[in-house]
Formats: C-alpha cells, structure tokens, sequence
DNA sequence: CAGTGGTCTAGACCACTGG
DNA sequence: CAGTGGTCTAGACCACTGG
C-alpha cells in the first residue's frame, strides 16, 4: 500500500496548483475507492511526510483540508483515523442541488415570471441601500417539474446590461462573478430558513395544495469586503426539499446549530 | 494603538492554552469593541509577528480561526480585512437556542412525557444498530411556552443508570460526555431539516392549530470514532423558529448548501 | 516596484495515548 | 516507554495587489 502511495504521486507529471490540496485529493480517492478503510488508522504524518516528500506542516495541512470535509478526524497521541461511512455519506451530499440534479440524470430549467424596475421596500432597502432596484422572479424546474420559486432584488445599477434570457440562462452569481459589473467577487452569503403555510400564488406556480408546508430561505448575498448586493428569496414545497446540515465540536445544543426563536 | 496591543498581551501574566488562540481572543475582542474598524486592514502579518512576539505561522493561525468564524477575510497581496457588520452580525447570532434564551432572559425547562425501553424500528435499527433502545420523549418550554417535541432513541445499555429527572435536567449530550457510559465523546451530528405540517398530537402538545407549518429535524449524532450513538426528532413550530446558516466560497448554489430534492 | 498573503521547509518541544 | 498529534519557530520563495 505505501509503495502504492509512493508511486501514484511520483509518477504524477506535473503538480498542479498546492501541494497539500494535492495530497488530500490523493488521500480523499483512497478513502472514496477504499484503499483506506473505516475506522483505520492513516500512516502516521512522520511517515506521510517521507512518503510524499512533504515537509510535516503540509501533510497536516492536507489532512486538515480532509478533516473539514468530514474525512478524517484526529486523536492526539493515537493518530488520524478514516471516518465510517455513514457520518461520511451524509457529508458527502453536501454537494449543490445543481449537482444532485446532474447526477440524478434530471434536467434544469429556470423560467423568467417578471422583471421590474422598482423602489425598495423598507426591509430591502434597509441591506441593500436607498437605490433604485431590479426585481427578478423566477421558478426553477427540474425535468419541467417546478420545485423552486425565487425572487431577487438587486440594485438596477449593476443589472443595466442583462437582458431576460440572461436571467433564463444564468445565475445572477454568474452574470455579476464573470462581467466585470462588480468590484469584488460574491464571495458569502447568509441565509435564515423557515417553514411556511406556502401563499396562494406560489402554490399555484408550484403546483401544491394553498396553505401546504414550504421551506422558506432569505438570503443576503456579501461581496468579498462584506458590502450587500444581492438579497433574495426562495420557496420549496416541503414535500420535495430537505435541508441537510452538520454539527461539530464542543457546543451540543438542544437545537440545530443556528436554529433560533422569533418574535 | 499598536503600544496598546503589545501591552495587552505582555500584561497577561499567563498564558492559558495555545498561543495562537489567545491571539485570536485578543483580535476578536478589538474586531467587537471597535479598536479595530469595518472594512479596516489589519496589521500586515509581519507586523503581528512583531507585535506579539510570535512566528508568523502562529499569527496566520490565528487569523484562520477569526477567518472560519466571520470576523475577517483575506486578499492575497493585499491584506486582511475586518468584515463588514451586516454579515458579522448574522454570524454572531450563531449562538445555541439555550444562549440566546439566557441573554433575553427567558426561562428554559424541559418536561418528560414518556420515557420507553423498545425494540427499534426498522430505520431506527439501521442507524444504531439492531438492540433494545430507549425511546425518551420531551416537550421544551421558554417561559412555559413549549417550542420544540423531541423524541430520543439510544442503546437502553447506555441508559440503565439514569433516571427521569436526569432527562428533565440534561441534555443526553451531558448524560453520556459526562458519566462514564461511553467509550468516546459525541463529537458531530448530522441533521436534515424539513417543513411538514404538524401532526395532531403535537399540534395539541405545542399548542398550534392542527396541520400548520413546523420545521422537523432529524439528527444522528455520532462519538469521536464515528460510530452513531443517538437518534433525535424534533419538531419546532414554524412561527417560533428560525433556522440561519452561512454559505461561503467558490460554490453559490441556487439553492442553499445542503438543500437537497426528495423522492 | 516594494509589500502583501499563500505555500513550504527542517527543525523543535510538548501533551497525550497505548502497551 | 516509544510513538503520536498539537503547537511553534526562523527561515524561504512565490503570486499577487497597488501605485
């Protein structure tokens, strides 16, 4: 196994991008495909170090990378262990919906319902600023099965330049990341989900029964320097969507890291 | 300001832990109080480095910690910046239900309602395992309003030394971290979080109308080895309750990380 | 261009696990 | 006890930002 290891990464051509990011893909395909099993102890990072010919700092960084992934995870004074399969598998479906969509083999679509120009309201206004404002509403389908409706507002600034089968054809992530409109990149965004008895004419664009359970998602979209620029809202009918989400360290609350009470 | 970092630090009598976290206390600390502005640049590392008397590998540690927890971000040739408040805010907020209750002053209790030895359910089973379980059901009360049912499975093996005012007082988190039954601590859950409409009888126990909108969360929690421990329901009534979370890096999804398709 | 953060090295000492 | 991960140092080179 270790000369395994030794070969893999020394008949490599060319390395690309960091070293450790390179480590870690090696190592995540090994535990994917099994060559490191569950709940095994990794080679030591002593030895890891003299396997790839790393120094130790960029074998630990490498293996944090996994940690954070859900891979790995550490004991002082006993090693690195391969975490089981089912902690793993859950964490392994983080991936975006877009993606899930793709795996499945389902087609995506969005359908543009309307494009205004207008004055914010006090919320909008109160993240995004005192400007003038295009609002987009949208319903995303999947195999011409609608499982999203989204409204975004932003300011009608940065939207002078796109047009409706822009709106059709893209994210609004990529139409402001990939035309030089903003200054930064989008960079974060901070997102409050709750359950809602969906209105009437969202459960007619979605095709669900009036008063039927949602998930609702307010999102405020930050620039790299943390200015707001894009706020937008989803609703999922319930029936179609679940949220998936993990808890780690020391705080073991009652609720859902993050869940709070309102009013 | 900089004389004023350095006497800060040389004060401290002791050290308590690792260096790079007491720098990292230090930094939020200015970050909260103001010292250091919104949108400011901070001390290039070098400097840091000379300020606090530490290499810059423990400077950049720090600055990571305070990068994973919102307070700052970095451009490469450039700086690191302190992240603008609006996003900070909704960070911070990340707290547990149980610190914001104490900080708004509300009184938490949990009240038992049925406390069970079963055999598991076929779903049950394939998470813990195929043994005797306990089935623990609980309502939880802010100021004796109820805002969360939560029912909880584990191995009965676990529970025999416990009793029904220990389930009224702790968390199963406290009972099993605290008294010699497990092997290893829980260190991570995984949870997946749905809008349902509301059974009957929880709709009578949390006092809504029958069939309005909840949020259900479904948790496994896992020890330090990953091997899963305990299996939890709970169900928040959607009006009452909030679920925040972050996204952040290259990956904007249209839909919320984590959010999947069912069925 | 000088200055920045991103990556990497070769060493060191410590607290901790297991036998 | 020998071996492990956790922390830390003093250096180095690079890609990148801004003026």
């Amino acid at each position: 196994m270790l000369s395994l290891l030794w070969t893999c990464y020394n008949t490599s051509i060319r390395q690309v991008g960091p070293r450790y990011l390179n480590i870690a893909s090696e190592l995540r395909s090994q535990i994917i495909d099994g060559t490191l099993a569950a709940n095994q102890v990794l080679p030591s990072e002593a030895v890891l170090s003299t396997l790839y010919e790393a120094s130790r700092i960029t074998i630990r960084k490498a293996l944090e990378v996994l940690r954070n992934e859900g891979y790995v995870d550490s004991r002082q004074g006993f090693g690195w262990l391969v975490v089981s399969p089912p902690l793993r598998q859950s964490l392994g479906r983080f991936s975006t919906i877009e993606d899930q969509m793709a795996e499945i083999g389902v087609r995506p679509r969005r359908k543009v319902l309307d494009s205004e120009i207008r004055w914010p309201s006090k919320e909008i206004a109160e993240i995004l600023g005192e400007q003038e404002m295009l609002r987009v509403r949208r319903i995303n389908l999947a195999d011409e099965l609608p499982f999203a409706r989204v409204t975004v507002w932003l300011p009608s600034a940065l939207a002078k330049d796109f047009s409706l089968s822009d709106y059709e054809q893209n994210s609004f992530y990529q139409l402001l990341n990939t035309r030089n409109v903003i200054k930064r990149p989008l960079s974060r965004a901070v997102q409050t989900i709750s359950a809602i008895a969906i209105a009437e004419e969202d459960a007619k664009l979605l095709g669900v029964p009036n008063g039927s359970p949602a998930l609702r998602c307010l999102r405020t979209t930050f620039d790299s320097a943390g200015d707001a620029i894009l706020f937008s809202e989803y609703v999922f009918p319930g029936h179609l969507t679940e949220f998936v989400t993990e808890m780690s360290g020391e705080v073991m609350s009652i609720a859902p890291s993050g869940l709070r009470l309102v009013d």
